[in-house]
DNA sequence: ACTAGATTTGACATCGTTGTCAATCAGGCG
DNA sequence: CGCCTGATTGACAACGATGTCAAATCTAGT
């Protein structure tokens, strides 16, 4: 009675290999050869290992094979990003997913939401499950704490940040670069009271554009007192509400460059809720869908987040194959594009 | 000499439940019950176990411990979406997280671009690294295949689409009734001709939406034969091409029902590429970011992803915990936002 | 001082698989 | 017919952890 009761709810445990070995008739050790496809077994055994494993919907462990297996390779990768939510990250995870899947690996996704004691925990959760490498947009200032997992022979690749502490693989965005050159373009239209709204000072990409930006007023002899710069924005509502702040502020700029995505999307309420879009210029960092149909539309330094994704998942495969070069660091170039919104005049029209 | 060889790279391997056990003096079982918070240690041993395990790093290994453990969980979970790249299914894949992460389960995450062939693979994928349950956005027609699974135990739930073939939970959109909402709205402007764009056939949110979108002609004795009904499209491409074809051709619809989000944006490039935008009347599926900032604003039937995925999450964890109810259905509505282009006239200005 | 009872601890089997190695088998050759 | 060779097969240990259970230690009551 008592014996029959795992059928209770009509379910069986999943079967093992002793089980498909029992039903063909044959030893555990040839089934593992079959489900592996080494070599040394007859068609015959073969086909009676297949014919009970399918028999038995048998699935075989990986994770208890890779207990014992020599390579120790869980076929497995950790992706750590801001969100999973965010069409940025999206990017990002859809290209490493690609690479790892065209490798038999699957991905671990986590959101940080930029959240440094998150990061703690998702690496440290993604260890405990062994993962292959580990691919990650930090959200923390300094990761020494990865060092010992460098040592231990995980691979961490970092994307979109640069790592701080340790010595490791990144692929970046060239992010002081991209920011100039939005400056520069804003310039070139005969701006010179241009806002920065940026992201969270303590992320590094925040800093490093908003160090392009200032280096690109600097070298065109803008003092940068006519620039209002705000940061510490994280989402579309602060930046929405620190754009209509300076809208309605005694002397508003003529241009605004808004160095990322959302910030971007924050931005545009405020202009079309002051009914400003038309004549304060906009240049955004990272592209957003729907940018160019817009009226106008929205001048962007897009940034190539497959590029990135792709590039890192193939750095950690690198790796995991003996690569021991020392650290490398990919940056990525960004593109200007131009739609409308970056193109306006300042009120003046002044001309170059 | 070969004995050092594994410090060849600097690196040594993973340090193991055994070797903390050792450093600390005491027995591999009393270093497993401080790692687990079990009772019946004391406060020194206890500390003597947690120094060791700093000092060499320790992290448990998931896996072999669950291979011994009674409840057989690896705190995974599967989930298979469109593609992570796509904003609903970010969305989706977002609340499933946020749920898992409360419980401390990493999900696997795995696009299918509607392919029959990868959901088959991405699932054995997942069995194989013995996810506790799958949640997923069915790309087959039929899914008899996971019968072995859900008797074996493994929950799975659908999100988006419904299951055909097992008896198993699903939580959808309502696609028909928000379809029809959808056509009403328009029916209400005075459109008679209306047209249809959809996603592949294949796919049974589209099948539902298109039915939706022909009951609710139907019921206002509107004939069918008016509505042009053009199915099969799957990206931004396919349906500006569609609809450009349509606004050629010799009697253009006086509105259009896109029934997916980057079929509703190919339907937004299409109209302002003929500068249709402002008399043609547009409703969508599923919100797109910045719809309300295009002009006129996209009226959309907006589904509420985070919903989907918060509600089918909570779902595996309930069957999880040995909720054994027959499967359930669960609907989540949706929400007309009306912005502008869904109010737009037909030429005759016609009203009820 | 001695023992019952509770607390703390560790030896050992075990989970599902793969690596090692020896046993068995078939066929060919002297 | 016996022996060698190479192919085929399976017994067994091991991977890193946990469950079981008994041994060791402590506490308190007589």
């Amino acid at each position: 009675m008592t014996s029959l009761s795992a059928r209770d709810a009509g379910s069986r445990p999943r079967a093992t290999m002793r089980q498909v070995a029992e039903l063909a008739g044959v030893g555990i050790k040839t089934v593992s050869r079959v489900i592996n496809g080494e070599p040394n077994v007859t068609p015959q055994t073969t086909q009676r290992v297949l014919d009970a494993a399918r028999a038995l919907d048998y699935q075989p462990d990986l994770h208890a094979g890779n207990l014992r297996r020599a390579d120790r390779r869980t076929r497995t990768l950790g992706l750590l990003v801001g969100s999973v939510d965010n069409p940025f990250s999206g990017a990002v995870h859809r290209a490493v997913e690609d690479a790892a899947a065209e490798r038999g690996v699957a991905v671990f996704a986590s959101s940080l939401d930029d959240d440094p004691q998150r990061e703690r925990e998702a690496v440290a959760a993604f260890l405990r499950r062994r993962v292959d490498g580990l691919i990650l947009t930090t959200a923390t200032a300094d990761q020494t704490y990865l060092e010992p997992e460098l040592r231990h022979g995980t691979p961490v690749v970092f994307v979109d940040r640069e790592p701080s502490g340790i010595e490791t693989d990144a692929v970046v965005s060239d992010n002081a670069g991209g920011a100039a050159r939005a400056v520069e373009h804003l310039l070139a239209h005969g701006h010179r009271r241009i806002a920065y709204l940026g992201d969270l000072h303590s992320i590094q990409t925040a800093r490093e554009r908003r160090r392009g930006f200032l280096d690109a007023l600097d070298r065109a002899a803008v003092p940068a007192d006519d620039a209002p710069v705000i940061e510490d924005l994280h989402d579309q509502g602060t930046a929405r509400e620190a754009l209509l702040r300076l809208l309605d502020g005694p002397n508003p700029p003529t241009a605004v460059f808004s160095a990322q995505n959302l910030i971007t999307i924050g931005a545009l309420h405020a202009l079309r809720e002051r009914g400003r879009h038309r004549d304060t210029a906009l240049v955004g960092f990272d592209d957003v869908e729907l940018a160019d149909l817009l009226e106008p539309g929205v001048t962007v330094i897009a940034q190539h987040p497959e590029d990135l994704g792709r590039i890192a998942a193939e750095r950690i495969f690198e790796r995991l194959d003996g690569d021991d070069a020392p650290s490398q660091r990919v940056v990525v170039g960004t593109t200007l594009i131009v739609r409308g919104s970056g193109e306006i005049p300042p009120p003046g029209g002044r001309r170059t």
